[in-house]
RNA sequence: GGAGGGGUUCCCGAGUGGCCAAAGGGAACAGACUGUAAAUCUGUCGGCGAAGCCUUCGGAGGUUCGAAUCCUCCCCCCUCCA
């Protein structure tokens, strides 16, 4: 019994940043197995986008871990959190969605979940099941349970508060129907990112407050995004969906800052503790060029979510059009028998959509991206005589194949 | 309700009558280089076959030869007081 303590402990623990109350949480841990009672693990998405991203997958992770040693996982889709948008960490009121988005957004999101998870043993609610029946008497019940000088410690809050962003009154609900999640379905533990820790530590008093027994809390870092600098989010566009082709997720993770190799491979993907041991070593030691991890990681992340036959494809075809800079395998074909043999280049630029406008194209071709079979082009009053099969490029990942 | 300060191009932010398609930074895109769609450096960064013209500075009117800049009304945001 000890040592299944000790097994799921160390699962548990790793990579966490906070598990809180730390005694109370073993406890918890230890009072589950002893009675082959599987703690309740609930986490919570809004849908706000439609695509599930590296940076949601930390969490996830975590909870197939809790999932592999027999524990429930209980996923919130925040239906009705999502109308309001966590101001967790921002510095701005969220844009409201529209509840149909919201709707659609969530059916991507189930599907993307169970690429991770195992569907058959996971319990899934929307928050809208409890918050779509609370009249108005129920939400000032809740309402009244937290201050706002409370909630004012919460160091977004506060920064807003004090430079004079304003903050909207119900993005003060946000952390109440967290918390209010917890109490409806009875969580045990809440995890979450680090940012996250204010509104899992209120569901803990709010729970109280309802008669329920408080959950306990674990954090997880908070996985940078593309631009090295800030999180991982669909609204800042720095995110590698999971759902995304091949090329895409290969040829993002090329793109991330160096400094980040080691985080993803430690939060994102399923490499042993002693490979990354590894990786961590040679990123340190200097001997190994970070590209060659980098493109390890690509694959690695393409193969956890596709295959390892399209992780391989996807590395070759990096390693040929980026590196070799040859023409990629599919390159989308244009129509252009319509113009009888000749065409302004700029003109063909933008009828393939290729460029926004014509300004960009001109811009384009005076900045030297682009070219013809391979030639740069420098004139962009250029007629072009239109071949079968000529190959234009424009920029280092836009291509096209003429087809007359 | 009162007093004051604001709303500028994708974002932040400068600009208070012509030199403003609007400084600077960020993002983005491109080029060079390379060890990568990293880093670094350089360039571009509203539209138009490019000449000038058109559209843009919260909205609608107005003053003026000329308005992001001045006036009027309206909408929105912030601060302090009540």
């Amino acid at each position: 019994m000890n040592s299944e303590f000790e097994k799921q402990w160390a699962a548990i623990s790793r990579g966490a940043v906070d598990l809180l109350p730390l005694e109370e949480f073993k406890s918890r841990l230890k009072q589950s197995i002893e009675k082959n009672k599987p703690l309740r693990v609930k986490q919570g998405f809004d849908p706000t986008a439609p695509d599930i991203h590296l940076g949601h997958t930390v969490g996830i992770r975590k909870l197939r871990q809790f999932q592999q040693l027999g524990h429930k996982i209980v996923l919130i889709i925040g239906d009705y959190t999502a109308m309001v948008g966590d101001p967790s960490g921002r510095s701005a009121t969220r844009p409201q969605l529209s509840y149909d988005q919201i709707m659609a957004n969530s059916e991507t999101y189930q599907k993307q979940f169970f690429k991770i998870l195992d569907k058959s043993v996971t319990e899934i609610h929307y928050n809208g099941e409890w918050f779509a029946k609370m009249d108005f008497k129920s939400i000032l019940e809740l309402a009244a349970k937290f201050t706002v000088a409370r909630i004012l410690e919460r160091d977004d809050f506060e920064k807003r508060f004090k430079s004079g962003t304003p903050i909207s009154i119900h993005e003060f609900l946000y952390p109440l129907m967290q918390a209010y999640d917890s109490v409806a379905i009875k969580a045990d533990v809440e995890i979450g990112a680090t940012e996250q820790k204010f509104n899992l530590l209120t569901g803990r008093e709010i729970q109280q407050d309802y008669g329920v027994e408080p959950q306990v809390i674990l954090t997880l870092p908070v996985l940078v995004g593309l631009d090295g600098h800030q999180r991982m989010s669909k609204s800042i566009g720095n995110y590698i969906g999971i759902d995304e082709p091949p090329g895409e997720i290969f040829g993002k993770v090329m793109s991330i800052p160096d400094s980040l190799i080691y985080s993803y491979f430690e939060l994102a993907t399923d490499i042993p503790e002693t490979h990354l041991k590894e990786i961590k070593a040679a990123l340190e030691s200097g001997m190994t060029n970070p590209m060659n991890i980098k493109k390890e990681l690509g694959q690695t992340l393409v193969a956890q979510y596709h295959d390892a036959e399209a992780a391989r494809t996807a590395r070759e075809e990096f390693e040929r059009v980026f590196s070799r800079k040859e023409i990629p395998e599919d390159v989308p074909e244009f129509d252009a028998s319509g113009y009888g043999g000749r065409i302004w280049i700029v003109q063909l630029l933008e009828d393939s959509h290729i460029v926004n406008s014509r300004g960009e194209a001109r811009r384009l071709i005076r900045g030297g991206g682009v070219s013809i079979d391979g030639v740069k082009v420098t004139d962009e009053d250029l007629e072009l005589a239109l071949k079968n099969g000529q190959m234009i490029k424009a920029g280092k990942r836009r291509h096209l194949k003429i087809k007359i």
